[in-house]
Formats: structure tokens, C-alpha cells, sequence
DNA sequence: AGCACGCCGACT
DNA sequence: GTCGGCGTGCTC
């Protein structure tokens, strides 16, 4: 017998072979299949579309065989598949691309003869008696939002001030979910692979009854071999808790019947590069199609994978203290659910003990200064009280510029629009774009005077410019004091991060300087003090969501305070800025992200953004900044002569060069292209691929580098 | 993306 | 005379 298949491999976005190709095959198998399939030279893996007919339009003399099934594993699911379809299509990019960057990387790799080995590894039998006795009680609020969860199905945000216990909900959603139903599974998802091991901990604690193999990690800090294994769990049902990042979104769970996004504001949750795809919003689509497993949308293909379950429904649950507007919106037209806890846990003598918001209006400060007295006073109490303090500021390296103040040279980078940064530490010049670094010249290399000097500050410098200001200083057994930094450059190495933190916890560091990767997750029980040193660039940035990040950002740092009263002295977060009435700064003292939200969105509504507006963004690269500008105005053009569907609903923008125009020597350049319809956005974006394609052949954009779209884009 | 084929400079 | 530079083109 003969059979036909549709299979997509990897093919990328850029390549004409967009769609999936056509197989022959002896056998008739399932969509989801995975498959070897010969490709050009290569043997390649591929995914089992759907089952045609015939061959189509394709010459059978062309047509090719399905080397071999990979049949240990059992096929993808019909949702699995929607969900990669879904991406493909509403991100831009070849189903083969995101169907295959979903899958662990080894798997392309595997023999059939190893696949089946591993797939031979015994179950650990799981006794289902859940640990509940040393279970702490809930407050009043857990209790209430897991109650209200329970009682809905739309997606459900959790909106959780620092401390509230956001964690403990997710565990209990979690325990019910997986107690109701021996086969149901849980997907959580953190921003960073740093939380992960913290959060993985307490959840394996939580499900030890589960048995160790069902509580898996999903991220890239694992070894392809952990993956591969991780994955092969979730996909045969074994794993009944999956951790991990943004990646995890596209894991085959089988019976998912609740997904948890932790912070779910934070940006590290949209992918950067290839498929640009948001695994928030995924897991809210990801949600609504698992609830619903034949709705419409799929091919109807026998889907052998779903007789005999029951059908369930899957929920989602976002949890933050300041949530993504895109979220907070949805609750304020309740299509989304709403759960606040806005009181700190651990009992009524710590009620309110939220830090309190000092402002220093740096406009009544002395000129030129870094750190305000009173701050610096504030920091000394705290060293003689031994209690801790936190400084951030987002700027690493010492200096952000080396500058001669006679001929104006500047630390430009040869190959960016950029300066480079100095790094006393080593004596580099370096470029933080293009990685591009440079001993330290003795003298200027423009005319020679010896007297270059850095402009400006970052962690580097402000560490040593503390340990000036604070030299008399000693902590309360006259040992002088402690000062360390934590930020990308301190951590480079494998476990320095945890080795940092874990001095901060054992009370050996008085002073914590670092940039905001110190403001996540951390828990840290001895600080007292928080300081924002320079955050007023966030305020007047052209990234319309700066503040929004800002806001979050200060939010999460003030967090970090306090959270351990015991000293009785209430713990203060400090914040320098130039413009102390904003009203950004307003919201913050009194810890009001509603009316901080309030505010953002009527001002997004007046200028048609997102949430209100829908933009994507198409990013080219070239050698040259005309030959970039011109291929995006030159598709827009075509876009408008041909009357496109969507474009009378849509407004593309001429291009414009990208805010870091030049990063190693690559010219770089965007055009926005808005609409107040996503529907619309979608017709036209799909339209006007192929006019993209068709563009880019031309002669005068030969030396084009490449050219990406970006929808629902973070930044503009 | 890989991996071909394809046409011009420095080596055994 | 070949080895190999990376420019263009295809993959069911």
C-alpha cells in the first residue's frame, strides 16, 4: 500500500520551501508522527502533518520515502500541532521552523536504536498519598483566591503584592489539579533559568509523593541529554509537573490541565530571535485549546491520542505584583479573572510593613553628585545597625564612556553606533553590542593628550565611589565594612551567582551594589534599604513601555526590603530622581499599581497602543542604511499599490533607522506597521510576506543581510 | 540553515 | 596543474 504524507521539517523562515513537503510511505501514519525523512543530502527529522489523498501537484517520480517512524514515541497531539500552527501563523514564520525549534534538540540526532533504549528506562512507581501534614496555613486572601479560582474557567490573574504567598497558590492550584486526576500534568513558567532551581526545589518538597522523576525542569541551562530527558517524560505522560522558561509553552504534555506563568509581566517571556513568539500568550491560547481538543480549527484527522480520556478543561493562572497592562486590561473588561492579595503573610504585627517610598528631589542635591547625603547617611545607620543595603543601578562596567576633554574624543566602538564601556577591572574598553574590546589606550588616540577620563557611572565605579564616601565606616564590631557587586560581569562563571548570593545571606556583604538582575526572585531576609540611584531614564524613553517596566522593576527592588521585620526599624526603599512629580513616582510611594495601571492605559488608549492597538514591527539588515530603509519602504509601497487585505485597516510608517543604528557594522532599520484590528494586522501581515519575499529579490536589495517580523513587538 | 555546484587565486 | 575561497540555488 501506498500512502501520502504531508511532513514539515526544518526549514527556515527565509527559504522558499515554506510549507511542509509531500512523502510517500508504506504505511498510513499519524499525524503527530515523528518521522526520518530524507531531505536534499541530509536525513532530517520531520513531523507527520496530516495524510493526503495523493501526491498533489507534486510528480510522483519526485516524491521521496519516509526513511523510518520514530514509533517508540507516541504521535503528538492534535493540540500540540494546533498550537505549533498557531504560532506559524500569527508570528510569521514556516510551521517546519517552530514545529522543530520546539522539539529537544537531541532528538534530531537520535538512531532509532538509542531513542529505543532510553525510552526502556522503568517508571518509579508514584504512591499517591500527598504530603499534607507540616502544610502551613493559608491567609485569609490564599484561601480566598484559590477559592474564586476554583470557581471559573477564564484565564485567572493573580495580582499579588511581593510577599502575599503567590507561590503557595500555585502550589495548591497545582496539588488539586494533580490530586483530582492521576494522569492530569501542570506546566509552571518562570522568566529566567536562575528561578528555576529555587522554585523546582519547593515544588519537588511539595510533590515528593509524586515521586522524583514527575517534577521535571525544561530550560536551556540543561545538559541536551537532561532535556531530551525532561521532555521524553512530559510527552509520555510520566512527568506530571513541568518547570521551566519560555520554551516549556511548546512541551508535548498530553493531559496539561493547568498552566502557571509566575511573573508574568516579565519580559524574558517573548522570544528575541527566530519565531518572536510570546509564551504568556501562548499559554492563555494554549489553555483555551486544551480545554476545547476538537474544536474546529484542526484538519479532521482521526485523533487516536484523545479516545478514552476524559475531557477536562485546562486553566491558566498568571501571577505578578505588576502585571503586564495587556493583562491588567483584560481583567478590567473581565475576560479575564482577577485574584488580589495585596496583604504581606506572616501575621499581624508585619501588616503594612510594605518599605516606605522616600524620594530625593536630586535638583536640591549638590552638582554633580552620585549619591545624595541623606542616602549616604542612610546607608552608614544601616552598616552600624548591621543590617543591609542594596543599591542599584542598571549601567554595568565603570564608566559607560571614556572621553578626552580636549579634542572631544569618545570612546565610540569602530564597528557600532555605540560607545564602548570602560572596565577598570581589566583595563578594557568594550563594546556591550558587538562585544568588540580594546586594552585601554595610555593617551587619547585622536591627539595624544594623556588626559582621557571616564563620563559617567556604573557598577564598577559606583562600588569603588561607595567605599570612598563610606571609608570611617564600621559595622557593629568596629570590622570595617563589606561592599559587593553583583551583575553580568560578576557572574560569568558557573555558580557565581548562587556563591554571591549566599555570602549576602550569610551577612558577610553590608553594602550590595548591582544591576536589576538582583531585583528578581531573590529573597533576601536582612536588607533594609533599597536605592534606586539613577532611574529617570526610563521616564522620557521613546520604548513606550519603559515606565511600565521602571514601575515593575522598583516595585520588585522595594520588594527585596523588609521582609524580615525583626529589626523593628521599618525598612525604606530610596529613589534619586530629578523629577519627583511624576506621577509615576506618585503610584509608587503609596504602592498603587492600579492607579499606576490607570494612568498608562489611558495614555496607551489615547495613542492607539497596545492594549487598545495592535503593531508589528520588520526589522532589515543591511551594509547599507538606504539599502535597509529602502527594501522595507519599497514592500510597503508594493503593499499599498496592491491594496493588500487588511491595509485599509492598517497604517505601515516609513522606516526608520533602529535606535542602536549600526551594531558590528551591520546597518539596521524598522518599519511599524499599527492597527487598531489584530484581525486585520494578521490579513495583511500574511499577505504581505511573499511581497517581502518577492522585494528582497530584487537587484538594488541584493545586499540585503536578512529581514524579520516581529509581531506584538515589546519595544518600538 | 545545510550542502551542493561553480568559477578564480596560492600551493604540492 | 589541483585545493579551496565563498557567491548562488535547491531541498518533497
Amino acid at each position: 500500500m501506498r500512502y501520502w504524507l504531508s511532513i514539515v521539517v526544518a526549514t527556515p523562515a527565509h527559504s522558499s520551501v515554506a510549507g511542509p513537503l509531500t512523502y510517500r510511505s508504506e504505511w498510513p501514519l499519524p499525524p503527530g508522527s515523528l518521522v526520518r525523512v530524507p531531505l536534499g543530502k541530509r536525513e532530517v527529522l520531520g513531523v507527520v502533518w496530516e495524510l493526503l489523498p495523493d501526491s498533489g501537484d507534486l510528480p510522483e517520480s519526485q516524491s521521496k520515502a519516509v526513511l523510518g517512524a520514530l514509533d517508540g514515541l507516541a504521535p503528538l497531539s492534535a493540540t500540540w500541532r494546533r498550537l505549533v500552527g498557531f504560532t506559524a501563523s500569527y508570528y510569521q514564520r514556516s510551521l517546519g521552523e517552530v514545529a522543530l525549534a520546539a522539539l529537544p534538540p537531541q532528538l534530531r540526532e537520535l538512531s532509532t536504536v538509542q531513542l529505543a533504549r532510553r525510552l526502556k528506562r522503568p517508571v518509579a512507581p508514584s504512591p499517591d498519598t500527598p504530603n499534607t501534614t507540616d502544610l502551613i496555613a493559608l491567609s485569609a486572601e490564599q484561601e480566598r483566591a484559590i477559592a474564586e479560582f476554583d470557581a471559573d474557567t477564564r484565564p485567572a490573574l493573580l495580582f499579588g503584592a511581593t510577599g502575599s504567598g503567590k507561590t503557595e497558590v500555585y502550589l495548591r492550584a497545582a496539588a488539586k489539579v494533580l490530586a483530582g486526576d492521576a494522569s492530569a500534568q501542570v506546566l509552571v513558567m518562570v522568566p529566567e533559568i536562575n528561578l528555576t532551581p529555587q522554585l523546582q526545589a519547593r515544588f519537588e518538597e511539595r510533590f515528593a509523593h509524586l515521586g522524583k522523576a514527575q517534577v521535571v525542569a525544561l530550560h536551556s541551562g540543561l545538559t541536551p541529554a537532561q532535556r531530551l530527558k525532561s521532555w521524553l517524560a512530559a510527552h509520555a505522560g510520566q512527568a506530571r509537573l513541568v518547570l521551566g522558561t519560555r520554551m516549556a509553552i511548546f512541551a508535548s504534555l498530553p493531559n496539561l490541565r493547568l498552566i502557571v506563568v509566575d511573573e508574568e509581566h516579565d519580559p524574558s517571556y517573548k522570544q528575541q530571535e527566530g519565531a518572536r513568539y510570546s509564551a504568556r500568550d501562548l499559554a492563555v491560547y494554549r489553555a483555551m485549546i486544551e480545554s476545547s481538543p476538537d474544536a474546529p480549527a484542526a484538519s479532521a484527522d482521526a485523533r487516536p491520542e484523545h479516545e478514552g480520556k476524559p475531557a477536562g478543561i485546562c486553566r491558566v493562572l498568571l501571577g505578578s505584583a505588576t502585571p503586564s497592562l495587556e493583562s491588567w486590561q483584560a481583567t478590567m473588561v473581565d475576560r479575564y479573572q482577577r485574584l488580589t492579595m495585596s496583604e504581606r503573610i506572616g501575621g499581624a504585627e508585619q501588616q503594612g510593613s510594605l518599605p516606605a517610598v522616600r524620594l530625593v528631589d536630586m535638583n536640591h542635591q549638590p552638582k554633580h553628585c552620585t549619591i545624595a547625603p541623606p542616602l549616604l547617611d542612610a546607608i552608614a545607620q544601616r552598616i552600624a545597625r548591621g543590617e543591609q543595603s542594596l543599591i542599584f543601578l542598571n549601567r554595568r562596567g565603570y564608566a559607560p564612556v571614556l572621553a578626552c576633554h580636549d579634542c572631544g574624543w569618545k570612546s565610540e566602538c569602530p564597528h557600532c553606533s555605540a560607545f564602548r564601556v570602560f572596565h577598570k577591572i581589566d583595563r578594557t574598553l568594550r563594546c556591550h553590542h558587538c562585544g568588540f574590546t580594546e586594552r585601554v589606550p595610555r593617551a587619547c588616540p585622536a591627539c595624544g593628550n594623556i588626559d582621557i577620563a571616564p563620563v559617567g557611572k556604573g557598577t564598577e565605579r559606583l562600588e569603588e565611589h561607595i567605599a570612598e564616601l563610606l571609608a570611617g565606616v564600621t559595622r557593629p564590631d568596629g570590622s570595617p565594612l563589606r561592599i559587593a557587586r553583583i551583575d553580568a560581569d560578576t557572574t560569568r562563571l558557573k555558580g557565581a551567582l548562587e556563591s554571591q548570593l549566599a555570602s549576602v545571606h550569610a551577612r558577610e556583604v553590608d553594602v550590595l551594589v548591582g544591576t536589576q538582575m538582583i531585583a528578581k526572585g531573590h529573597d533576601f531576609r536582612h536588607i533594609t534599604l533599597v536605592a534606586a540611584i539613577n532611574p529617570d531614564g526610563a521616564l522620557f524613553s521613546s520604548d513606550f513601555r519603559a515606565p511600565e517596566r521602571l514601575f515593575g522593576l522598583l516595585m520588585q527592588a522595594a520588594g527585596r526590603a523588609g521582609r524580615d521585620a525583626d529589626h523593628g526599624e521599618a525598612s525604606e526603599m530610596w529613589v534619586q530622581t530629578f523629577h519627583p512629580q511624576h506621577p509615576l513616582f506618585g503610584a509608587l510611594k503609596k504602592h498603587d499599581y492600579p492607579t499606576f495601571a490607570a494612568q498608562e492605559l489611558k495614555e496607551r488608549e489615547a495613542a492607539g497602543m497596545s492594549p487598545f492597538g495592535f503593531s508589528a514591527l520588520v526589522r532589515a539588515e543591511a551594509r547599507d542604511q538606504a539599502v535597509a530603509q529602502g527594501f522595507l519602504n519599497a514592500a510597503a509601497a508594493a503593499a499599498q499599490a496592491q491594496q493588500l487585505p487588511g491595509i485599509e485597516a492598517v497604517t505601515p510608517y516609513p522606516a526608520v533607522p533602529m535606535t542602536i543604528q549600526r551594531v558590528a557594522n551591520i546597518e539596521r532599520a524598522q518599519m511599524l506597521v499599527e492597527s487598531p484590528s489584530r484581525a486585520a494586522l494578521q490579513r495583511f501581515l500574511a499577505a504581505w510576506q511573499p511581497l517581502l519575499h518577492e522585494t528582497r529579490r530584487q537587484a538594488e536589495f541584493k545586499s540585503l543581510v536578512r529581514w524579520a517580523i516581529d509581531v506584538d513587538p515589546l519595544a518600538i
